[in-house]
Formats: structure tokens, C-alpha cells, sequence
DNA sequence: CTCCTTACTGAAAATCATTTTCAATAAGGA
DNA sequence: TCCTTATTGAAAATGATTTTCAGTAAGGAG
């Protein structure tokens, strides 16, 4: 079912804006705030108003299309949400993240805590930081300047 | 090592402000935000200014002495970091939040992740979401109401 | 295809969290 | 006890996000 269909079961209306912000993020290899969507819309002359990116993104949220990603410092972007449940890993250094999954991973960590603390789990939250490939490559040049 | 030397080893004071923002956290069940911390202050007679206690805040991140928690709206508290790598269960109806150890449960995933992506893993976040033990009894209570 | 309802938009204002500025204060080494 | 300077708190500045509201346009009905 395409977005224009699930929208409208909602009662709600596919609109420029949201298409806007829907082909920005999904063209982004990078998390991004709601101000780095406003700007992209400008630059591709597809202006659209700061407000409708911020609404826009709440719908997305909703829809579960869009996932927030935090950063250490505690900021938050966007990013598309690949069907299943995912979670990211930040380079530190250019913030390029990508998305991997891994639920089995989890379940015997899961498992443990929920028999040690009497907490029944249902979700959870997981963010690898690192360093890229490339920018492994870019400090190991500037070593050896 | 306590707390005032290692303010004075690092050219820092220890002040009633941070003395206060300090009991507080210590004496928290639940990750605050700093308007919270602010409140109970001022509930507790005690105080300081909202400036305060985000600059306290910023000298104990800094000295490791508390972490920050994110939930699952964005938002985010503060709790006071146990020794170790620690992270955190949070109840997602009271908010009542405990810490718990995973590293060891990762190692293979992170392991995995490098080998696939090619990135360096050196951080990562994770948070549980579920309901506490108290949550449950509460809401099995009602149900049967 | 046109009309009509109402969801959606964008600009401005309001709100809320956080940071900066700065003069006054107080911690703690000499 | 004195002196240096880190720290404080109030106010102003900044920045992000939300609300308001009148105008616009999506898309179902006819």
C-alpha cells in the first residue's frame, strides 16, 4: 500500500509538503533535523514551511515511516525507517549513519534483565557509535602527513 | 577520591549549588530534567538558580559523574551514573528507571556489526522500554476492577 | 468535471528549553 | 585574613518547537 492510500484511510491528504519531506529523507544517507530538511527544501527549490516539516514529520512518526535518531549529544534527526525494527550506527565523525538490525542479538540480553528485574520489555532503543570506513581512511592519511 | 577533591584537582569549586543538585540526583528514583531538579529545590528549600543547575550538570557529565537518559518522546533526564558502563531500563508508564550492565551481552553484536559494516564500534547507547513491576500489579488491578 | 467540506498550509506569535552576559559573591590557596 | 578568580543568579539572548488563524487546495460526492 503506497503512502497516498494509507494516508487517506487515515482521513488525512498526501500534499506537496509531504512529499517534499518524504523525498528529502528518503534521499539522505544522514540522520536530519527538522531546521537541515527546511533548509534542503530551499536549496532544491521546493521551499516548504519549517512548521510543515515539523507537522509533517509527526505524521511520518505516527505511520512509523520515519524513526528519530538521538545523537550523544542528545540531539535528535530523522531518518527513514526500513520495515522491521532497526537500529543505527553513527560515525562520530561525518554522522553518516546506517541502519542494522538486530533483534536475535538482543533477546537473550532481554531475557536476562526481564528475569533479574521483574520488568516485562517491549521495546527498546539501541545506537552504535564508531568510525566509518572512509573516515577511518581520512585520519589514517593525516597520520602520516 | 571524593567529589571536592576532584573539583579542586581540576581548578573547580565545590559550591552549595552543586552540593544540592548533587543530593537531589542522588536521591532519585527517576532520571530528572533539569527543571525538575530545579523544582525540587525549591521544595526542598534549597534553592538555586535554573542556571545552576544546568551548568552542574554540565560539570558532572563532564566528570562522568551523571548520565544523561533519553526517552522514547526525545526528551531527556539525568541520573547519577553508576561505576561502569551502565544502561538503562526505563518503565514506560511511571518512568521509574533502573540501570542495569549489558556490555558483555553486546560484545558479539558489536562484533558482528564491524565485520559487516567495516566500521570501528567505540560507544554505543541502549535503553529497555517496558513497565516495572509496580506497573503491571497496577494495571492487573485495574483490569479486574 | 465541478462543488463542497475540511485537512492542510505558511506566517507570525507564543511558548519552552538552553545559553550567554555580567556584575556581585564566595571558595580556597597563599 | 587576604586575594584571586571560579561561580553564582538575574536578565537578556538565542534556538527549537508549538500554537493560532485565515487562506488554500485535496479529494470524495454529485
Amino acid at each position: 500500500m503506497d503512502l497516498q492510500t494509507t494516508l487517506n484511510n487515515e482521513g488525512m491528504r498526501m500534499t506537496r509538503p509531504r512529499q517534499v519531506v518524504l523525498s528529502i529523507l528518503e534521499a539522505a544517507t544522514v540522520p536530519l533535523s527538522p531546521q537541515s530538511i527546511y533548509q534542503q527544501s530551499i536549496e532544491a527549490d521546493q521551499e516548504i514551511g519549517l512548521v510543515s516539516v515539523y507537522r509533517t514529520l509527526d505524521v511520518l512518526m505516527e505511520l512509523a515511516l520515519v524513526r528519530k535518531v538521538h545523537s550523544a549529544d542528545g540531539c535528535h534527526g530523522y531518518v527513514m525507517a526500513s520495515p522491521g525494527h532497526h537500529h543505527h550506527l553513527v560515525c562520530h565523525e561525518c554522522d553518516r549513519a546506517i541502519e542494522f538490525s538486530g533483534k536475535e542479538d538482543l533477546s537473550n540480553l532481554v531475557a536476562r534483565i526481564q528475569k533479574e528485574t521483574g520488568y516485562v520489555v517491549d521495546g527498546h532503543m539501541l545506537q552504535l557509535y564508531g568510525l566509518c570506513p572512509e573516515c577511518q581512511s581520512k585520519m589514517k592519511a593525516r597520520i602520516n602527513e
